[in-house]
Formats: C-alpha cells, sequence, structure tokens
DNA sequence: GATGAATGAGCGTTCATTCAT
DNA sequence: GATGAATGAACGCTCATTCAT
C-alpha cells in the first residue's frame, strides 16, 4: 500500500528532526513521491504526525498485548510484558521516537493520541497492581507508578542504544528486578528470576 | 552579568514554546535588549539553546548534590536525591521543561548536553549502589539501573507536571518506594518509610 | 454536445468563484466528466475562460439585436434594445457575471473578447445616432456617447445585481430617461414615455 | 515615505493583475524591496489591498471635491464634477482601475472601501437630482442614476484611453451633454455649453 | 475515448541572521 | 557598544496540467 511506504518515511524523519524541524519536503523526498501526493494521501502535516503516532502506538500496544501472558501471576505477567516492550523498542527505534518523544513535546490534537496510549499502557499495570489483594492503590498512585515504569523503560532502552551488545533480555531482566524486587533487596543480594528458574 | 538576564529570558521562553515556535524577536524582547546583542552575546538560536540546557541541568545537578546526605545509608542517601530532585522541579518548571521536554525532542546537538546530564546522574546512583557491600553488581549492571531510575525520575516528574495538585513528597515516597521496595513488597502491602518514622 | 454540457457547468463555476478561485476540478467535477477530457475538448483554462466570455459575449448581442425593432423611431429602438439588454441580464445572472464582472479584472487575453464585444454594442449605438438626420455627429462622437451609453447599461445592470426587488422595466425606464432626456429635462419634470401611452 | 513607494508599487502590480495574480513576489520586486518589508510595512496580502483601495478612493473624492464648485446651478456643479473626474483619470490610469475594477470582484472586506466611495459619490449625484424643487427623486432613483452616470464616465475614460488625441475636456463636455441634455435634444441639434459660452 | 494518479511550479508568509548607522 | 532596518531562504500548501493505463 502507497500509506504505509510514506508513513514510513515519515516516522523515519520525524523521529530524526522533530516535528517543527521535518519538512514536507524531505518527507515526500524520503517516501520517494511528490508533495502533492503526500498532501493527498496523509493530508496537512498535523495530520500526517497525528496518523504516524497513533499507527506506532497501535503497533506497541499489540506487540505487548501479544506478549503478556495474562493468567499467569502478576510477576509474570510483568516480565512478559517488559520483555515484549524490549523486544519491539530493540526492532523499532524511530517508532518508539516519534511515539513517544515528538508527541509529548506538540500540544493539542497530539496529546489526544498519547494520553490514550498511556491511558492504555497503566490500565495494564494498574490491574496488576489492584489484583493483589493486599495493595489498595489508587487510581493516582497507580497511574504515578505505571508513569515511572514507562519512563524507566524508556530511560532504559535509550541506554541499551549505547550497549547494544547485551541482548534484550538481559536488559528485561534488570528492569523486571528493580520494579520488583527493589533495589533494597539487590543491595542485600536477593534477585528476582524468571518462572523456569525458580 | 548581562548573559544571566539574556538567559533567564530565554529560559522563559523556550519552555513556554517550545525551540521552534520561540522566536529571536520574543527572546530579545523579554530579555529587553535588541536582537544583535542577543547575537553578540549568546551566538545562534542553537547556541542559546544549547547554553540554556547546560546551565540548568547544572543548577538541577548542584540542588541534588546539596540535598542528598552522603554520609548515611543508602536508602536515605537515595531518598534525600530523590527529594532534592522533586524539590527542585517543583521550584523550577520553566528550567525542568526547557531542559527536558524539549531538550529531548530536538535531534542533533542538544542530545549532547541532555546525554551529560543523564550520565552524571547516573554515575552519582551507581556509586550509590557500589558503595553496598553486599551488591556485587557489575559496573554495567549498576549503570542500567541507574539509567532505569533517572529515567523513572524524569517521567515521574513530567507526569507530575500535568497532576500539580500532588505536594512534592509524596510523589518522592512513590518513587522511593518503587525502586527501594520494588512492586513484590508493594502488592504485599511492605512500604518504604523515611527513617524519622522507623 | 458535450461542448456545451461542460461551458454550461464553467460559467456557473467561474461567475459563482471567479476566475482565480475557480478550479479545474470543479469544474470537470461539476460537468461530470474527467479533467483530462475538460483539457481535451476546451484547452488550458484561460482557453475555457475565454470561450466562456465569446459565448456569453454572443448570446447577450443576439438576444438584444433579436429585442431591437430596427424600423421604429431612433427613441423606440433606443427603448427596445435597453428593454432586451435588462431582460437579458435579468435572466441569466450568471452569464452576466462570468461576462462582465469576471472578465473586466483579469488582464491581458480576456480584455480581447471583452473589447470586442463592446465594439460590437457601441457600433450599433453608433449607428442609431447617425441615422437620425439632425445629429450632425462625427463619427468620433458617436462612438464616444455610445461608449458612454454601453458604460452606464453595464454600472446599472451590475448595481440591479444588488438591488433584485426592482423589475427589469423599471431600470431600464430609468437609463432610457437618462441618456433620452438628460438631468436637464428631469430636473424638470419632464419624463420619456414608451410609445404605447404616449 | 517608504509606504508611499510600496503603495505605488502595488497599485501599479493590483491594476495590471488582478487581486489573485498579483504576487507579493512581483510587488516587492517593483517596489525595489524585499518580501519582508513588503510584509512589515503593509500587512498581508489582502489588508495591502484594501489599503490602496483606500488610498485611491480618497485621492479620487478629493480631486474630485476640490474641482467641483459648490454654489454654482446644478449643471455646473455636475461639469465641473465631470471635469475633474476627467482630469483624475487621465492622470490616474492605475489608480483608477485597482479601484473600481478589482475592488467590485473582490468579496468580503474590499466591498466595505468601494461602497463607502461609491455611497459618496452617490450622494453628490443625487444632492444635485435632489436640489431642484421639481424633481421628487426617491433614494432608488437617485442611486440608480448615479450609478449609471459612473458607469458611463468609467466606459467613457476607458474608450478615451484608445483615442488620446482628445483632449479631457472636450471627453468631458460629450458625457455632460449625454447626461444633461440626453439623445433627444442631441438628435435635434439642441447643446449644451460651459457657462462661459452662454 | 476516457481516467486515476501524479507532479512542477508557484504562492503567501515567517524568521534567523546581519548590515549601515 | 548598540540598534533599526533589511533580507535570504525556507516552509506548508495548492493547482493547472499531463502521463500510463
Amino acid at each position: 500500500m502507497r500509506e504505509r511506504q510514506i508513513m514510513d518515511a515519515a516516522v523515519d524523519v520525524f523521529s530524526r528532526l522533530g516535528f517543527h524541524a521535518a519538512s514536507m519536503d524531505e518527507i515526500s523526498d524520503v517516501a520517494g513521491i511528490s508533495k502533492p501526493m503526500l498532501y493527498a494521501y496523509l493530508g496537512s502535516k498535523e495530520e500526517l504526525f497525528a496518523t504516524c503516532i497513533r499507527r506506532e502506538a497501535t503497533r506497541m500496544m499489540e506487540a505487548i498485548a501479544t506478549g503478556v501472558e495474562p493468567d499467569q501471576e502478576p510477576d509474570v505477567q510483568l516480565w512478559s510484558g517488559l520483555r515484549a516492550f524490549f523486544g519491539f523498542v530493540g526492532e523499532n527505534r524511530a517508532s518508539w521516537m516519534v511515539l513517544h518523544r515528538q508527541a509529548s513535546t506538540q500540544g493539542g490534537p497530539f496529546a489526544v493520541e498519547l494520553t490514550d496510549m498511556r491511558t492504555r499502557a497503566v490500565s495494564l499495570v494498574a490491574a496488576l497492581l489492584t489484583q493483589s489483594t493486599k495493595a489498595p492503590a489508587t487510581k493516582l498512585e497507580a497511574e504515578s507508578l505505571a508513569a515511572a515504569l514507562v519512563g524507566a523503560g524508556e530511560s532504559l532502552a535509550e541506554w541499551w542504544l549505547d550497549h547494544p551488545e547485551e541482548p534484550a533480555g538481559v536488559v528485561a531482566a534488570r528492569l523486571m528486578n528493580l520494579v520488583w524486587m527493589g533495589f533494597g533487596d539487590l543491595v542485600d543480594g536477593n534477585v528476582w528470576h524468571p518462572p523456569s528458574r525458580r
């Protein structure tokens, strides 16, 4: 499909240059089509950007939803989710950047798309937290913890880009340990292991 | 100093409008000087922005360094660091926005400044982790965990911008609990408390 | 004929939107054909517009020629001509607008078509004037007076577009009185009446 | 004044090409300045056009107001007005075109400027007509006759451009004869003469 | 014969940047 | 040292015009 090829180019350019610095000229160049075609297929620059965000958000959420194992214990669920997340980021650097970085700086229409995705992600984590009988987490608490988790994931993913020798699983396990065990346990030498090794 | 007054204006305008939407005209207006002076003192728009980032990053690192209590137990050190961080963000919204939100979306020259700051923060936390006798963390492990923590802090701070009704202490405590106790303890109802209440 | 249907659409669109705002897309849409066909039949946008002007000018001149009664006294001839003119304008707003309003504002190629029509109209009136035995009008005099009369008619017709509540006959009679009796008689209360009431 | 020189260029270009076909590039070229200066001095294209119309309308009305002799008989007043009008048009072809032709085709903001001027012109003529005791002209009648007169003047002025050998006074006298004496008198050989020759 | 799909060229507008004073 | 005035270079967007089918 033609739209697909254009959006790929747009995600590439947006993630490299940011919304404002990206020019429709460059996007159409990268896509290998003329500017009028770009407008015919995807509308204005803002519409194009919003569409990019929506598409990438959906792709990532689907990757995570596919990877997660909903019938397992909470820790296993979180573990599978993180693994899926790092797997996706590892293979879709541009997607992730356009999705999160860029979208959060441009106000207005884009905030909606991002809020949508964050809400879905937060719901997932919040569900995990409130599943457990003993954790009477408020909505605000769950939300903020989810935000922290997402940020930790993002930051770690970025760090990972500078240390590509580490496999995705190791990086994911490291974050899993941080958020599940906490530094408190870690400094005591207690670590969390995937279920197969328990 | 003349530079000081110009930079204050720049941080104000950049944080309100973002890098691209901010115009040198407006910055010079707010600074109360003419545009040629602006260029004479701070160079190009990009240089000015990079300088802003550098200055604000330094201010923040200093605030944290001042707040942290280096002779205490690791958890107290972390806690005091987090409190200082969220305290700074709460009182310097403009600094923080220009620093983080804007810088992270503009490609190229600015990433360097941001990476610098993140590296310094990561080093601090990594030192904390390796201080502890029982944690045989490799340098790589410590660094990645620190990266995750810093990211969680950044992300939570950003979330906080949209929920200003929460007091700084509450937000900091929430992150402290997450990273010290871990979800594993949290779902069991175990929480971390500041030293005065132990 | 295919051309006929296209030109009808063109006159409609041109008169509604003006030359520049009218797009070949809209004209082909209204005509119910594809754009390549539009170009095949009528050439460029400028050619199409010129053709519209020519067609509508011809239609109008024919309407007037049909309405005029050449064997009557000069005043009756003039009267019947004016009546025919205002009758045509009243029933062909679109024609008239595209013809006059639009054509007169676009420079260059279109002026020719308009000048042609005006020349033909002026010739008719000039002939009327020189018919009369007692008027030793030079060719130049007759032509200039005719030009003035035609302009008065055009302008009054345009004024009429903004005051559609007036019947065609009243407007025509008003111009007839002006050009036949003159202000000199009008301010004395002398008016001209159509022959049936003499 | 810099504005003056820009407006002269704008009137020139607008009158040659029409509102839409005129480009800001060409106007700035003709004015001998850069496009940003054009925008700095006169605002957007629409504002520039409106300003042109306003200026030219004012110039013309002043020329006529200066030429007219308000304490004379109605016919002398009209005569002096017509003479002033043709004098102005003879020396300001571009002004007149941008003023009348162009303004009447563009809707919206420009109509206001034009309506203003037409209202002032119509008032003058209507005052002439209603001055005379015997002419109980309604407002509508006066307005329409004034429109016709204006159109006749315009058309004759245009005809004049193709016959530049005729002096302004002769052309003005011809229109004076038409509108004061009417064809009825003219075909009988009765003509109107300026007061000095009566 | 007819068209869907494509584009070259241009427009109005803005802004970082720099002379002339 | 300081500035008002000026501009080169883009940018988002549109449209008359034409291939490939």
